[in-house]
DNA sequence: TAGCAATAGTTGTATATACAACTATTGCAT
DNA sequence: ATGCAATAGTTGTATATACAACTATTGCTA
């Protein structure tokens, strides 16, 4: 059986497969054998709708499905990216998180949280990985001073892995409490608070904060009234934080 | 926050929330405040379309999504109904199913086969609790003979709690097999025998498969090769097993 | 009453189109 | 180099339409 959960039995139905199957299919097989590597960039919509004369509504539902079993990451603007084989398999967090929801008592939330907790895992270790990687997926976007509310780009709010009562007044919470609530909830502890403190975000990136580089790409960054990271690519595969944080 | 697991934040994003989620919503807060029961049969796609002013693709991504999130169960050619409230709180079997399949080693698919087995469980409960209520949803169907294979209607193969190594060559699997192979992974074990054994769904269901019913309306069936087990209503909300067995 | 045909209703799949929102790159003026 | 504008690319939302597959009901015929 495949990744996709695609049985032959599924298939023989009316010998007639449904057209997204076959692209969920051809999507699978590549990711298995080895050929699309993890955050690889798969084909856009309409390159799908080319290849396999298909509209882009079929094409996109394929998309979509395989990114709401994990295989794949979506990111409006960028592309659609293999996952990390880790939250592929990562049942293991599922099932912790299973349990502190349902200590809590949020029983019919917990399908949901397991999907985003998967989601936003995979976005940050994405993040995290660019070292290894040529491409640029950006980004964390975090406004935070200690002991002052946290703010999160939207849709990190939306995703994250943040219990019911944190999320329902995000404004109210410090970096403390925010980081005492997430950390029994994700193995990405340590990564996150990473993030949170600038200078060992430079370590982990392996960042030189304070010598510039030769050449730097040159980036514009839409401002939303938060503190953005920016991860700027330079020649040799050298990374170094952006003189573009905006407020 | 709602059993859509939609939270404030989520809708104050543009300050212009989708319509989809307002259908969502609409659906929901029907639910929880306990209008639409169990099995009710909610609008149908095209009664959203005309009630929200929206196209039929925009009302069918609704009862889509809360059907992933295992809110609501949808039948071609029926309708769409309101799960079971079982099936949207049994994070304890979900759990049990991780254990199961961890163990296996098929950790990939155990997000899958959780939202399957919700999804089977709950039309199982739908049938089962056919007596409480004046829906008529139809129907399980099986072809059963003691030491020979089991041929389940295809929907179900692809739907039901089987373990990966059944679904692969699910043909040679004998009830036995079957229903040990099932037993560890759902609550539902003996409303399955139940339905295993004629006698006992009749007992199940307070059917009279003896005498015939007074009036019995008629029915017709699509054959397929397999057993149906018709159930059909009768004056008084007695139920009788069909005469119309097919093979 | 039983069997069959016809019809309407509901969900599933698929196409074509349009615009919004966001991202990424390029080119130009300073 | 820096900043800005313009452009193209990608995903998100939404509409309108058509047909397929299946279900449910009704009506006719024998």
């Amino acid at each position: 059986m495949s990744i996709s959960g695609l049985s032959t039995t599924e298939l023989s139905k009316n010998e007639k497969p449904a057209k997204y199957t076959l692209i969920k299919q051809h999507i699978c097989q590549n990711i298995e054998s080895g050929k699309w590597p993890q955050h690889f960039k798969v084909p856009s919509e309409n390159e799908l709708t080319q290849q396999f004369d298909v509209s882009r509504m079929t094409a996109r539902r394929a998309l979509q499905e395989l990114t709401e079993q994990g295989i794949l990451v979506r990111a409006q603007g960028s592309g659609t990216f293999v996952a990390t084989f880790k939250s592929q398999s990562s049942l293991l967090e599922i099932r912790n998180i299973s349990d502190e929801i349902h200590e809590r008592g949020h029983r019919h939330h917990a399908k949901q949280l397991m999907l985003k907790s998967i989601a936003v895992t995979e976005e940050i270790t994405i993040l995290l990985n660019l070292k290894n990687n040529e491409h640029v997926f950006l980004s964390q976007i975090l406004h935070f001073e200690d002991d002052k509310p946290i703010q999160l780009e939207q849709r990190y709010v939306n995703a994250a892995l943040v219990p019911e009562y944190l999320l329902q007044d995000f404004t109210t919470t410090t970096p403390h409490e925010y980081l005492s609530a997430v950390a029994p909830l994700t193995e990405a502890t340590h990564e996150i608070e990473a993030i949170l403190a600038d200078n060992e975000v430079c370590q982990l990136l392996d960042i030189d904060n304070s010598e510039p580089c030769l050449q730097v790409k040159r980036r514009t960054w839409s401002s939303k009234g938060v503190v953005s990271l920016a991860i700027l690519t330079a020649p040799g595969n050298k990374y170094r934080l952006g003189s573009h944080l905006v407020f």
